[in-house]
This record gives structure tokens, C-alpha cells and sequence, in this order.
DNA sequence: AACTCGGGGAG
DNA sequence: CTCCCAGAGTT
């Protein structure tokens, strides 16, 4: 325990009790929906996830029916939240739950940190707001609030910035109400404590804030640049036959988007024209056995989607058949499955007359 | 220790 | 454009 512990634990509650968002995970110690909600606000914002969890909640109750729900139906209500892992992996941990744990859900911080997809931090936030245990979260806000409050410059993205913060806020919680003070830290980053520009004149510490007296709020928390963007070639080949079919298929192995769902993809090193498509062996694995009657591409200007480690350019290339071959899909059953973002962007646009 | 994995909001 | 979000898993 630190000297200034409860000082900064009992303001910053204080804080917390006045200007709390009413969150609808905030209102139960449901260790299952604590899970679900502590999942989907992985590296995303509350107002994007917050969507996701009311759908969840929904359509799966209890975790046995997450755990019965099939995977393909899991990661549709999941598209457009990014990180399917995510997704998989919690369909995974609900049917361990379910069936090998008969339905208890893990009840410390040890123990939870067995589930898949449950990390240092996932497992802290569970044990501590489900189960009252003094376990510290240590998330992207409580990295910004630390590092300010202590004027601490050890980078964070480093195995030493992590545990040096680790400890730290294990050693300001307050075990009376580990729950409580977990979500006023993450909420006071969030809320108040912002990366960019934050209202310093008006915090509640801005007398005992080591940022804020040296004048260094906007050089912390540290972080060490990670590297540029990789770029990539994406033509999608968008088949349409007569009887008005096309062909989707299950990315497998690993990369992005695994166990999604696109249009046949040929990745290029650069971009290409219709001559030089028709050139690719890939191309000429399915013109071999499909009746080709014209290609025609979409988009001359790529669409450039942006992942925060790769930017894909990408052309789709309309391609009508003559007739319906196997392995098709009709067009109408498209939004029945789980595309990315740039799928479903391209599928709303085109086949929004179809 | 470094890399990979999404999508979107804010400035 | 850049930064970063209630991080975890893999290499």
C-alpha cells in the first residue's frame, strides 16, 4: 500500500460516483455478462461496443446459449467489431463453461485467467467487479492516469512498462471496492483524463498531478512507434450467373477475417488491369470450369479499407457466368453470412438493386 | 520482445 | 493524415 493510496482512491471514487456513464453491465455482477461486456471493449470504444452487448445479451441470455449457438451465427452478430478472435474465442470459453464447468463461471482472478481470450486484464476486471477481489486492471486509461498522476515515462508498450504499472495500481486499490475503483480509474481515462488535450485546469488533481505540475500531460504516457502500414493488392471476384447466384468463401489458415466469409479473392503484389487478371492462374482455375460470358470491374478507383496494420487495395471484379455452377450461393442469402466490413460495404452498394 | 489482429471516432 | 480505444495470442 502506498502513502498516497487513499487519497487518490478516495477522490478519484468520488469522482466516479458523480459522473458515472449508467452502463448497462454496470447495473449486475453477472459474472457472464461482465465477461461478454469486458470481450467486446477489448481495444474498443464503449459506444461501439455497447450495440454489440445489447444484441448479445439478447439473443444469448445465459451462456448456454451463447455455447449452443452455432460458430457461423456467433461471428454474424459479431461483424463489424473487428478482432474476431474475439468472437471465437468466446464462443469457445462459453461451451468450456457451459459443458465441461457445468455452468459455473471461474470465480478468481487464477482460474479466469485459464479461459481463452482472457488475458491479465480481463481477468482482473472479473474477478474484481464480479467477485469483489483486490485485482487491479491495467488498461489503455489506467496507463494514461498512472503515468501522469506519477509522472512516469517508462514506455508502456514494453514487458517493463507493464509490469511497473502493473504493480503500481495493484498497490493503489482499494480492496474494500476493487470493483468500484477498477471502473472509476478506466472511467476517469475515459471521461476526463483523455489523450489529447484534457481539461487539466478543472481536475480533481491537478495539485498533486506530476504531469501537470512539470508540464508534461501531453508527452504521457510514453509509447514506443510501432511500424508503418503494409500495403496489399485485393481483387475480389464477385460471380453472377444467370439465375442470379454467386460464390462465397470461408477465409481459413491464418491472416485476417479468419473464418469469414468473401467473394473468391486473388491478392496481387500490384495493382492490375483485366488483361493481366486473365492472365493468373487463379483466374484460370475458375474460367476452366465456369462458363464466362464478360468481366467487368466495379470500382476502377481501389477502395483502400484501413486496418490499423494494413491498408487493402481493393478492386472488385464483376464476373457473369452463364450458368450456376457448384458451390454457389444464391445472391439473396449473401447477407446471411459474416463478411468483413469491405465485403459488407461493397455487397450494401452493389446489390442494393438487386 | 516483436508481431498480428479491425474498425471507427476525434482532432 | 495521426492517435488510440475497458488487450490477447502467436512467433
Amino acid at each position: 500500500m502506498l502513502k498516497i493510496a487513499p487519497y487518490f482512491s478516495n477522490k478519484l471514487i468520488a469522482w466516479y460516483l458523480q459522473n458515472k456513464r449508467e452502463l448497462p453491465w454496470r447495473n449486475t455482477a453477472n459474472p457472464y455478462h461482465i465477461w461478454l461486456s469486458e470481450i467486446m471493449l477489448q481495444q474498443t470504444r464503449v459506444l461501439q461496443g455497447l450495440p454489440y452487448y445489447l444484441k448479445f445479451v439478447e439473443a444469448y441470455p445465459k451462456i448456454e446459449d451463447l455455447a449452443n449457438a452455432p460458430e457461423d451465427e456467433v461471428l454474424k452478430l459479431w461483424q463489424g467489431l473487428g478482432y474476431y478472435s474475439r468472437a471465437r474465442n468466446l464462443h469457445a470459453t462459453a461451451k468450456m463453461v457451459s459443458e465441461e464447468m457445468k455452468g459455473a463461471f471461474p470465480n478468481n482472478y487464477k482460474d479466469l485467467l485459464k479461459l481463452k481470450g482472457v488475458g491479465d486484464y480481463t481477468a482482473s476486471a472479473i474477478a474484481s467487479i464480479s467477485f469483489n477481489q483486490p485485482e487491479a486492471v491495467v488498461d489503455g486509461n489506467v496507463y494514461r492516469v498512472l503515468s501522469r498522476f506519477f509522472g512516469i515515462s517508462t514506455p508502456i508498450n514494453t514487458t517493463a512498462g507493464q509490469k511497473e504499472f502493473k504493480k503500481l495500481a495493484q498497490r493503489l486499490i482499494d480492496k474494500d471496492q476493487p470493483g468500484t475503483f477498477n471502473q472509476a480509474i478506466m472511467e476517469f481515462g475515459a471521461r476526463f483524463c483523455v489523450p489529447q488535450n484534457p481539461d487539466c485546469g478543472n481536475c480533481i488533481f491537478n495539485d498533486s498531478c506530476v504531469a501537470f505540475q512539470q508540464r508534461k500531460v501531453s508527452q504521457l504516457p510514453m509509447k514506443i512507434k510501432s511500424k508503418t502500414v503494409k500495403i496489399r493488392f485485393f481483387n475480389y471476384l464477385v460471380f453472377l450467373s444467370e439465375n442470379e447466384r454467386t460464390i462465397l468463401q470461408q477465409r481459413n489458415g491464418k491472416g485476417i477475417w479468419h473464418k469469414l466469409y468473401e467473394f473468391p479473392l486473388i491478392e496481387t503484389s500490384e495493382e492490375i488491369n483485366l488483361s493481366m487478371l486473365k492472365k493468373l492462374p487463379q483466374f484460370q482455375d475458375f474460367s476452366k470450369k465456369l462458363n464466362i460470358e464478360n468481366i467487368s470491374l466495379f470500382n476502377e478507383k481501389p477502395v483502400v479499407h484501413k486496418l490499423s496494420h494494413q491498408h487493402l487495395n481493393t478492386r472488385f471484379w464483376i464476373v457473369e457466368t452463364s450458368e450456376a455452377s457448384e458451390s454457389t450461393i444464391p445472391i439473396s442469402e449473401v447477407k446471411n453470412y459474416a463478411v468483413p466490413v469491405l465485403i459488407e460495404n461493397f455487397v450494401s452498394e452493389f446489390f442494393e438493386n438487386y
